[in-house]
DNA sequence: CGTAACTTTGAGACGTGTCAAATAGCGTGG
DNA sequence: CCACGCTATTTGACACGTCTCAAAGTTACG
């Protein structure tokens, strides 16, 4: 059990609505909406609001979480470019949701959403492949927190961060220490830790502490075995 | 880290098709299918098997799991009466799925679900709609598994198990300490203690090992807290 | 250049896993 | 009906991994 760590809204500022529009793409379905900026830490939307809108990440990244009620942090999934966040058709928005970076944002009003899911199956279609994708994406990071040590969780996490870019072999990332801990259920320390290690272990090279060069992926993957 | 239990199918056996249809709840979508008897801890399909049927449970408790590369087993979800398992319109099995106890199950092929998404849109909302609650589950699961302690987690198992039946103050549960135990990332011994102490602190009685009568629930809510 | 946030490192505490063994429960066959 | 054997559960002692607390380093930014 962790000590989830605290992040107050420092930088938080009211956002501006960009002066473009921009697209929400579900692969078949494509939704217009506004282009809107956030600065890091700002909130996008809060756990029980109401999901009037559906988000789609143009820029930066963005952080789903959930706070049990002694205020330890889960953070649920990061979202880059092209990601697609805050679809919560059955009622209010079930997770919060914060700028990770300073991002570009593209809000469609999720009645819009309804309605195309409505008139088009083809639509409909394209939210439930979506949907299903989300719920594989949940049941896989459950079983990363269920079953894997503290190394084997930051292999898996850097493995998968480094597929979302075709597997390129250097990252830079853009969340901290503490951002990831509370993404895999760990402390800051002891992700600093597995870092350190599989530095030492020539798995990879830090530069920077945000970036990471994968110099063995072989040994990360051997390292996330589970 | 957990080991979890390795189950054989001991008592699998040939499934018996009963002569008789049945019907599975989407909601506002009805489909009607076959209904099969399946024994205690046969398997019902197995992960990465064609999905060509969505399953509904008509009697008895059915697991969902997935293995770990080094074969250690995470259980998913049960599924009792009135529970749909199985759906995977994207692909193949995401999971394998077993029987607890004896069961008798609906099963629907795909493609009539397929179809019926396809020519009704309320159809395809009922299923979205399911899938969106799949999801939230799932969610609620890793916060589980990443935020919660042993004891924290099998209160939380008690009392979600219980509000399934429109919280019962008497529970029989179908299935072993092994199977909480891989539900919850934890040992069997870790959960067997678990149970010990919430029934010295007087919040559930143990008259036999699977049948818990809750005393307190207020008691094991704040055991839940997290 | 100074200050705050972030990261790393160390030492020790604590919770859960592991291993071992005793006990209870249950179906089967004598 | 009882005895047997198998499985499930409980309990204990100890090991190990991660958390906690503390402090030093590092980086970013005003």
């Amino acid at each position: 059990m962790s000590e989830a760590t605290h992040i107050e809204f420092r930088n938080a500022q009211p956002s501006r609505v960009a002066n473009a529009s921009g697209t929400i793409d579900f692969g078949m379905l494509k939704m217009q909406g506004v282009r809107v900026r956030y600065g890091r830490n700002e909130e996008v939307f809060g756990e029980g609001e109401p999901a009037d809108y559906v988000y789609g990440v143009v820029s930066g990244t963005v952080r789903t979480m959930r706070f049990t009620s002694d205020g330890r942090r889960q953070i649920l999934g990061f979202h880059m470019a092209g990601d697609v966040f805050g679809l919560d058709l059955g009622g209010p928005h079930s997770c919060s949701a914060e700028a990770v970076t300073a991002c570009e944002i593209v809000l469609v009003r999720r009645s819009a959403v309804e309605k195309a899911a409505r008139e088009d199956v083809a639509a409909a279609g394209a939210l439930l492949t979506f949907a299903s994708n989300q719920l594989h994406e949940a049941q896989e990071h459950a079983i990363v927190l269920g079953r894997k040590g503290a190394g084997e969780r930051v292999a898996a996490f850097l493995l998968r961060f480094a597929d979302r870019f075709s597997g390129r072999r250097e990252l830079d990332l853009p969340m901290s220490r503490a951002d990831i801990a509370d993404y895999l259920a760990l402390t800051i320390e002891t992700v600093s830790r597995a870092f350190t290690q599989m530095e030492r272990d020539h798995a990879i090279a830090l530069p920077s502490s945000r970036r990471v060069v994968m110099c063995s992926r072989s040994a990360l993957e051997e390292l996330q075995a589970a």
